[in-house]
DNA sequence: CTGAAAGCGCTTACAG
DNA sequence: CTGAAAGCGCTTACAG
């Protein structure tokens, strides 16, 4: 059974599209259209379970009420909770959601971002892996709407929703030298440029300054984004045997699991042994053992800013084009994992 | 700048759209048209950066390569896993991809469908909250091809990608019962027609059964999806208290979770205490401690199965309507979170 | 080898 | 109050 066309619908009422068309567009008071034909029409249409094909609608108006989502993997908690606050804020005001995987590859980005426009969405949202200007220039020549989430580019203005990542591991950093946990170990992902590892970097670096630390380069380590697992191993046996660190903030939750994993496997406790920080919270972390100090990025809000922004913009096309720039702050949570046993003890003892 | 359609590119080089069409869509050989003039026209589409405008294209195709995902939960690991592996394969098809939550909402979902049906989708991938045929329906009159994941629906014949629930639910009891755990708490979550739940359990009933235990269904619960927490509490107490169970089998990653986050706050030890089970593993029962005894379900395959399972249909339509029916195997994975302590010392002696 | 025309299903400016 | 017509940007059957 093919789907009714308004076509049918002024057909079988002998009356032409236009009115039909108008009448479902509530425009039929407007119009001044009697009373008696506008229930004729809607009545006809409900019966035929008539819905307009709304990509004939798109063609003709130019807008689709559909926006492109492209992280770097749906697949990661982080993003897919953004995602999920994007499409709630976005269905309440009509519009859809496709999501695209960029798995940090600029190229595929790149592609993803024709396609997405090809389709005709009326903006987009996007945790760029794009390193400068250059790239974000198709972008701007797409003439669409378009906010960048999690990441910025260094000299770009345009809108942003980010996160305030350079306090977050300030913060985090200060907690624990004030555990006297000194020799910190600074783990970040691949690729180098990305905003958040570069604030967090710095955050930590001023932390330790501040507290007259000196910054050890070599704690500073870099984990391939796409081979968590194997240089983790290489990379944590040699920090905590040959490094003999105190503790390791680990800049993301795949770095932080893969992490977690492997001193269970070394037969290390925490944080006797060693203490454990991460940057971005996931719900295992408030019931692993031990549970994991962290830095709790507001996920929920990143979404529903991003698709409020996007929306200001969408409907504000031609006029001011204001960039909006949204840092939300962090919460620094601390639980289990960091803090030497005998320090521990004696918290204990206070507590009672 | 406005994007080039096919009509500036004509009319600059003085040709028909016709030809520009034809050319653009490898057709040109095929039609005779002389390598000069394709050459012209294709360099000059390279140079004015011409995409063709896939709205009108869906339009005149009557197909938009483009297929609508419709899952519970788009930030349960569960299905963003699947839907990660979806958008894999369906990129390799040149096919993008629309989700949305249905937060096992039935009428939230049929709003659903219907929207993605408007927007022209060429398939369907859900895993539906319907309940019975009545409500399927509809998705049959869309006269588009669609595929059930992870849930079916009893009596109603169609594409299903599915998981052994029932093996994977019998396989844990019978471990359960091997490390003589007899009394063995099943939580479940609402709703409960779900398919899903209904074969676990009777996994479970019947693994009892061939061991000679009774069934007991005062330890069998089922926790509202939409207030796992406050349920849990109240239920575990009960269970742990007044029921005095010796092992709870959770039947989902959020309802272990949720159990776990408890189960700590009581303070009561795993598995000497209280043993746990669960139905869908996630990456972070493996180095939890203790680690997560868990039924491991396929979610990769599932996404690339539904996919081509999707796919097939979306190619044959018209001829054979035959219906894939596809149940994979899920995987016991034993790890420390089952078994009594005593037990456990007596293994420990066993292995050395 | 190439083009004029129809049509996918809508909406809207224009005319009466 | 209502309708004929144009047009969004494509593709394709038909004609020459």
């Amino acid at each position: 059974m093919k789907k009714t066309s308004l076509k049918d619908i002024a057909e079988q009422l002998g009356v032409s599209k236009t009115l039909v068309s108008l009448v479902l567009n509530n425009r039929g008071n407007e119009k001044g259209i009697s009373a008696a034909t506008q229930k004729k029409v809607k009545d006809l249409a409900k019966k035929l379970n008539y819905n307009p094909n709304q990509m004939a609608r798109s063609l003709r108006l130019g807008s689709s009420k559909t926006i492109g989502l492209i992280v770097a993997d749906i697949s990661n908690v982080f993003y897919s909770t953004i995602a999920k606050n994007i499409e709630e804020e976005a269905a309440k005001q009509g519009y859809n959601v496709m999501f695209m995987s960029s798995l940090e590859d600029p190229e595929k980005e790149a592609k993803m971002i024709r396609l997405l426009l090809d389709r005709g969405v009326d903006g987009l949202i996007i945790s760029t892996s794009f390193k400068g200007r250059d790239e974000i220039h198709q972008l701007r020549d797409g003439n669409v709407p378009f906010v960048l989430i999690d990441r910025y580019i260094p000299g770009v203005k345009t809108n942003n929703v980010l996160v305030d990542n350079y306090q977050g591991a300030f913060d985090m950093t200060e907690h624990l030298l004030s555990l006297d946990l000194k020799r910190i170990a600074l783990l970040t992902i691949s690729p180098s440029h990305l905003s958040t590892m570069k604030q967090r970097i710095s955050g930590y670096k001023d932390a330790l300054r501040e507290n007259g630390i000196p910054v050890n380069n070599k704690l500073i380590r870099e984990i391939p984004h796409d081979s968590i697992c194997e240089s983790m191993e290489r990379t944590l046996q040699e920090l905590i045997i040959k490094k003999n660190v105190q503790s390791i903030f680990f800049l993301n939750n795949n770095l932080t699991k893969a992490g977690l994993e492997l001193i269970h496997k070394f037969n290390l406790r925490i944080p006797q042994d060693i203490s454990i920080a991460s940057f971005d919270d996931i719900d295992m972390f408030r019931f692993s053992y031990p549970t994991i100090t962290s830095v709790i990025q507001p996920k929920e809000e990143i979404g529903r800013y991003a698709f409020n922004v996007l929306l200001n913009r969408i409907k504000n096309i031609g006029n001011s084009i204001e960039k909006q720039q949204i840092v939300l702050p962090v919460k620094l949570v601390i639980r289990n994992s960091c803090g030497s046993f005998l320090k521990k003890v004696m918290n204990d003892l206070v507590m009672e």
